[in-house]
RNA sequence: CGGGGAGUAGCGCAAUUUGGUUUAGCGCGCAGCGUUCGGGACGCUGAGGUUAUGGGUUCAAAUCCCAUCUCCCCGACCA
């Protein structure tokens, strides 16, 4: 290709509003254009990477036995009230249109329901199980807040894979080779990642892993052990802590319980300045409306109720932190002032983090009053203890003890094991050795191809620009005459050009008329692993020079040898 | 959805506070000519604007007032 064919912009001045060097770089070398808030266009050379991870993509799926197809994005709508997802999805739009029947149709963002409905036409006995269909396709999602640039964009482009099995060892087999395949898909893209257990959340099911790439600018945290391998979303991270001690309620050291002033002090950070203690002799009480039943939960003062576990746990979907009025009218105090000295009529539950507690600090349930030496058992009773806070950056590894470390990564990858939930509510049944009908068995798999394009930038670049590896680069090598104007040079380019491409090369050959300084600078930004240049030293000596982005190791040598040299160094890029 | 900020040439900005020497400027980019040419060159010339939109105040509005739209940032579990 020719550089000055290729439809390249240049910005010499980086973007303002760009946050993640991913998209600042790929802006600034012409592989995205931004068309609104959320919304980016791949121009042609950023659609060669994309291409070479859907063609990686796909190599892999079909290894894996899966068959690609393509599911309309446009489905009825009784096929989502059926699972009762309709309207429910965080942060998903679901455009309603009416056909002229007065039929509607909605314009949905996943595709389980529509999948599950097509296999459940077709797929009629467990002979024709198991199977795995996949799609690539745009989707769109009405994000409450794009954001980093190209990393939380309203429109996408996803690899959604759905498996369908007779039993649960089936899923568990095909949710095993998908994991696989997974793995191998970043591994030829040359991510670093980690896979996570992770939390399924509104997807339903009770398995699910994340693949996550560790970058600076991720969105999410995750919790990795370098001992033994544990690595958790931090959702899901485990932390035990004092789950099996003994509540302190028969300590010796028990002081009476006392009612202090705290005016208008209602942070835990607050107070904790305010009565001269530590904010882990704290312990916060959070009112919350599980399905709408009041429930209250307790957390040590510096530790924070992770929603997710504490959701898990009650076996609700909906859980919210409670209004001020229903505090108020629960606890007859001020939001701010609640404790558990005298919560009548409610569920109360504690983390694991209170069994080590005593003569600990709550709110009095009153306005502007606290309560020192509270002790568990003696001041009020706790029904349940369970792990309901995140996991911080001081706790061990839940399996090992060791030091775990907390990073901030990117997601690129979620696997599901979905169970019946979908087959269930869209009768996608099959008749079994037995000739009985039953619900098959789903897993649900996906990836992000646009995120793996700028989760490999946040790994892979420097000061100057992108640096790509021999899987996802553009092109192999880029052709780089300094003087456009000298016939001998142009000439040589151009045949390379040629004859290399002849042999299954991919070049890019910057034929612009412009200073060697500025084809430096781009050739840099843009990141291709080899750069061929042909200048100066091939018009003194017949010299060209060979320079790898990565390493900026560069090799000379006659031009005559330059086809050998060229090749072999192309075999041996990584 | 809540809070904050911003919309002026393709991009980045100035002029807005105090309405009037502003024919709305500057840098980058773009076009032409010339000199340059191994790490983002230089000179000269030139093109490019209904100052987001719609109302209003005024002799006079990019500038003041009202409304609308769009974008960006922070928050939307952190008690």
């Amino acid at each position: 290709m020719r550089w000055s064919k290729a439809f390249i912009p240049t910005f010499k001045e980086i973007p303002r509003e760009a946050e993640a060097v991913s998209h600042i770089l790929m802006l600034r070398a012409g592989l995205i254009r931004k068309l609104t808030s959320g919304t980016y266009t791949y121009l042609p050379i950023g659609w060669k990477v994309l291409e070479k991870i859907i063609k990686i993509v796909r190599e892999e799926m079909n290894r894996a036995g899966a068959q690609e197809i393509l599911m309309p994005a446009m489905q009825p709508k009784e096929l989502w009230e059926k699972t009762g997802r309709y309207g429910l999805l965080k942060g998903d739009i679901l455009i309603t249109y009416r056909d002229r029947h007065g039929k509607e149709i909605v314009f949905g963002p996943t595709h389980e329901e529509i999948v599950t409905y097509l296999v459940s036409g077709e797929i009629r006995s467990y002979k024709q199980l198991p199977q795995i269909l996949y799609q690539i396709q745009t989707k769109f999602r009405d994000e409450p807040r794009p954001r980093f640039g190209i990393i939380r964009t309203a429109e996408f482009i996803m690899k959604d894979a759905y498996s369908f099995d007779c039993d649960w060892e089936g899923l568990d087999k095909s949710y095993k080779i998908m994991y696989a395949t997974y793995c191998r898909i970043f591994e030829r893209c040359g991510l670093d990642y980690i896979a996570v257990e992770a939390d399924p959340g509104m997807m339903g099911g009770d398995v699910s892993h994340e693949f996550m790439a560790p970058a600076e600018s991720g969105e999410d945290k995750i919790v990795v052990c370098s001992s033994c391998g544990y690595a958790a979303s931090l959702d899901k991270a485990e932390c035990p802590g004092e789950r099996n001690q003994k509540p302190e309620t028969t300590n010796q050291n028990l002081r009476p319980i006392k009612e202090v002033d705290t005016p208008g002090i209602t942070t835990v950070e607050k107070v904790a300045q305010f009565l001269k203690v530590n904010p882990q002799e704290l312990v916060k009480t959070i009112i919350l409306l599980a399905e709408g039943k009041e429930t209250a939960v307790l957390v040590r003062g510096d530790y924070e109720l992770n929603l997710v576990k504490l959701a898990h746990y009650l076996k609700v979907e909906n859980l919210v932190m409670a209004d001020e009025k229903t505090i108020e009218k629960l606890t007859g105090g001020p939001m701010g002032f609640s404790g558990p000295v005298g919560l009548r009529g409610i569920r109360i539950l504690a983390d694991y983090s209170l069994k080590g507690m005593f003569n600990f600090v709550t709110g009095a349930n009153k306005p502007d009053k606290h309560l020192i030496n509270v002790n568990l058992g003696r001041d009020f009773s706790v029904e349940e203890f369970g792990d309901f806070r995140y996991f911080t950056s001081q706790d061990k590894c839940p399996r090992c003890g060791e030091e775990a470390s907390l990073k901030t990564a990117l997601e690129i990858g979620h696997i599901f094991k979905l169970g019946t939930k979908y087959s269930q509510a869209l009768k996608a049944n099959f008749l079994d050795r037995a000739g009985k009908e039953k619900p098959m068995i789903m897993g649900c798999y996906g990836i992000g191809i646009n995120r793996i394009m700028a989760a490999f930038i946040e790994q892979n670049y420097d000061r100057e620009g992108i640096i790509w590896n021999k899987s996802l680069t553009p092109f192999e090598i880029l052709i780089l005459p300094t003087h456009q104007n000298e016939p001998l040079i142009k000439e040589i380019a151009e045949n390379l050009d040629k004859e290399l491409e002849a042999r299954g090369v991919s070049c890019l050959l910057d034929d612009r008329e412009l200073h060697p300084g500025v084809k430096f600078k781009d050739a840099d930004l843009l990141g291709i692993p080899l750069r061929l240049v042909i200048g100066r030293s091939f018009l003194d000596k017949g010299l060209l020079e060979l320079k790898l982005r990565r390493t900026g190791e560069s090799f000379s040598f006659p031009s005559g040898e330059a086809r050998e040299k060229i090749l072999d160094k192309i075999k041996n890029l990584a």
